[in-house]
RNA sequence: CGCGGGGUAGAGCAGUUGGUAGCUCGUCGGGCUCAUAACCCGGAGGUCGGAGGUUCAAGUCCUCCCCCCGCAACCA
């Protein structure tokens, strides 16, 4: 048997930053299409990855002192990094490719030279703008009043041997892939692109780079990388064996289906790929969707506006299924939305609780109180029971249709429709009543079983974006392996027979809005303070003390007689000390919040016992006890300075 | 005249080839009691950004204008 292949992408992705909501959303939605070609018997092969080459880790790196692989490798492995989190949305990737995998490092080398070979990629003189102290090229667009965006010093005209390919060859191949054919998707997307940048003229794309080395190295020619396109974009083909003996199954599953990309890098998707592809003679991507981009509160989501959105809080608090299905539903795939947290709750408030959680709870427990969870063949059906099966099936059409469009949210709907169908047929036959009346026993059963069906299909169509949950509702009504599948959607009673049902926890409990989104401050400002740096010192003070001046400080040895909390005051405590005079000396120290008064009884410390006496809540301090002060993730530290017992009372340090 | 997207009920959004304006939340009223104070029914609420035009008929096509948001090339 032959099954039909499906191969379905998503971006590489960037791994100079932890991964945030919008990662997730695209790779979400690639995995639901995923899972509903693998519902459908299709041999589907789902790839993911990092693209992680470029300056900017290389920046990053250095910033953190670490290499760049070690740097990537921490994102990318590390604790809440991208793999983990794809395991945390239960995402279903087959494959996961990561550009600095030796086997895509010499595939890249082998395409480079083949690109090279073919004439399509020639060495010429690449022309920008250079700050010499960031040893940055700028475009001229991104200069920022002339200067370097970066310093804001002034750039020169500077040039660069570089490799470049000739994009400009395959423009008209390009234009009529986008125009003539629908590869590029949604509509709305080309004229984007072929306004943009293949009516003014597609230019020759610079391939290569000498300004930093974190790149897969051009074999032939030292002290030059692979610019991001050929390396990232590749990764769709290297990832399958294309060029390397890692895999191979490139011929299986080459031309991809779809790739799923979001807007920002449509244009590399579908002009620079493309072209790459002509070049190297290889056959094209199907299709290439681009969807929207999530905004948070009708802003744009970035890093500098703060309002990024992490998927580990979310999933978390609300569960994964919950968090998918509201991306996917909310939101048409191919335009932008807007993610708030009410809506969120709002949504799996009213879908996932009210509409589907409460319809298998009320269905499963009407079935343990009416039959002990056992409903047998047989049962009376009427013509009320018809209208239920007209809608799944139609439903279940709209589903498959909207499904292969990608447009989850419109499949989602049908769904719904599904299941709040089947809410108001509980209303329409009143299982309740017919309870009483035993005579309507064989009613009562049918109405059961009609309900179990709609849930059973309703389970079905939304297991490729909950599988959880599916599985979950497959449970407690009983049904069987066989029963889960697409070939069994079909809304059908005489399958049934296997119902044997079971009560449990609310599949979705309510969320209190308000409490929730208490919560989500909270742990908002816990993931900002965690971003904080590990350790801060004051900064060294530049002016200079004349040693005179450091001489009239007189630093003595003391030892803590007493140490009382000093009465309505949160941050004071009061020393009685023995400076060695054979008087005692009282100093009072806002250190309450450190140290708890008995632990200091007895300690040798050091204090500035020459400061003009200072009243404060009523009581005199002469002088000041020395701490060590620094900072932790935003909060301020503070050691007392505590030396060898052995050092008499009254010691001078100097 | 740079390009693209959007402006539809209080809020958030749907509206394929032009043919009685829908959904969710909220709101008002009613029903039910199996269920997660959930479910079901009904009402109120819209000059579909503005102005023209084509048409028997326009949210949907054409022209102009206003407002909001992205992108503007080597940047994932």
């Amino acid at each position: 048997m032959n099954k039909e292949k499906f191969y379905i992408t998503t971006p590489i992705y960037y791994p100079s930053d932890k991964l945030h909501i919008g990662h997730a959303y695209c790779t979400v939605a690639t995995d639901a299409m995923a899972r509903y070609k693998r519902l459908r018997g299709c041999d589907v092969m789902f790839l993911t990855g990092t693209d992680e080459h470029g300056m900017k880790i290389e920046d990053k790196a250095k910033e953190a002192g670490v290499t760049p692989k070690q740097f990537v490798d921490n994102i990318v492995e590390g604790p809440r990094g991208v793999k983990d989190l794809w395991k945390l949305m239960n995402i279903s990737y087959d494959r996961f490719i990561r550009t600095t995998d030796v086997y895509h490092v010499t595939a890249i080398q082998r395409i480079f030279k083949k690109m090279h070979d073919n004439g399509d990629i020639y060495k010429g003189v690449y022309k920008g703008k250079y700050c010499k102290p960031c040893e940055s090229f700028w475009t001229e667009s991104q200069l920022v009043d002339g200067k370097c965006p970066d310093c804001g010093r002034e750039v020169i005209d500077a040039e660069e041997e570089a490799y470049f390919f000739r994009l400009s060859k395959y423009a008209d191949r390009v234009r009529h892939l986008l125009e003539d054919t629908d590869f590029l998707e949604p509509r709305s997307r080309v004229n984007e692109m072929v306004n943009n940048f293949i009516k003014p003229g597609l230019e020759d794309l610079c391939v290569s780079r000498t300004s930093f080395t974190w790149g897969i190295p051009v074999d032939f020619d030292p002290g030059h990388v692979v610019y991001v396109w050929v390396d990232a974009l590749s990764n769709y083909i290297t990832a399958l064996g294309f060029m390397n003996d890692q895999y191979h199954d490139y011929e299986k599953y080459w031309p991809a289906d779809v790739h799923f990309v979001g807007k920002e890098i449509v244009r590399f998707h579908s002009i620079i790929w493309p072209a790459m592809l002509m070049s190297l003679g290889e056959p094209l991507p199907k299709k290439v969707y681009g969807h929207g981009w999530l905004n948070f509160g009708g802003e744009k989501m970035s890093k500098s506006r703060g309002n990024v959105v992490d998927p580990y809080i979310l999933a978390e608090m609300f569960g994964v299924d919950a968090l998918r299905f509201f991306m996917l539903r909310t939101f048409p795939f191919g335009s932008d939305g807007n993610f708030t947290n009410e809506l969120l709750i709002q949504t799996i408030n009213t879908d996932l609780a009210n509409d589907l959680g409460n319809l298998v709870s009320r269905t499963t427990a009407m079935a343990e109180k009416y039959f002990g969870g056992d409903l047998p063949a047989g049962g009376e059906l009427t013509e009320a029971d018809r209208e239920l099966k007209v809608l799944a099936d139609e439903a279940t059409a709209n589903y498959e249709r909207q499904m292969e469009a990608f447009q989850f949210s419109n499949a989602l709907a049908e769904a719904w429709r599904l299941i709040s169908r089947a809410n108001k047929y509980i209303d329409e036959n009143a299982p309740w009543v017919l309870a009483r009346d035993e005579a309507q026993k064989p009613r009562l059963l049918a109405v059961m079983k009609n309900l179990c069906e709609a849930i059973r299909v309703s389970a079905i169509l939304i297991a490729p974006v909950m599988p959880d949950t599916a599985e979950a509702i497959f449970q407690r009504l009983g049904v069987p392996a066989d029963g889960r599948v697409w070939d069994a959607v079909g809304y059908d009673l005489e399958t049934g027979g296997w119902w044997k049902t079971a009560t449990g926890d609310p599949l979705f409990p309510r969320i209190d809005m308000d409490k929730a989104l208490a919560e989500l401050e909270q742990a908002k400002a816990e993931a900002a303070k965690a971003a904080l740096p590990d350790l801060e010192i004051e900064p060294f003070t530049e002016d200079k003390v004349d040693f005179d001046t450091f001489c009239k400080s007189d630093f003595r040895a003391v030892k803590v007689k007493d140490c009382q909390p000093v009465k309505k005051s949160d941050k004071l405590l009061r020393f009685t000390l023995d400076d060695g005079t054979g008087v005692d000396r009282q100093i009072l120290s806002g250190i309450a919040k450190w140290y708890k008064p008995e632990e200091l009884v007895g300690k040798t410390l050091v204090a500035i016992v020459n400061l003009p006496p200072r009243k404060m809540m009523g009581l005199e301090s002469n002088g000041m006890l020395i701490s060590a002060v620094h900072t932790e993730k935003g909060e301020e530290k503070l050691n007392l300075l505590m030396v060898d017992d052995a050092i008499p009372a009254g010691a001078k340090l100097c």
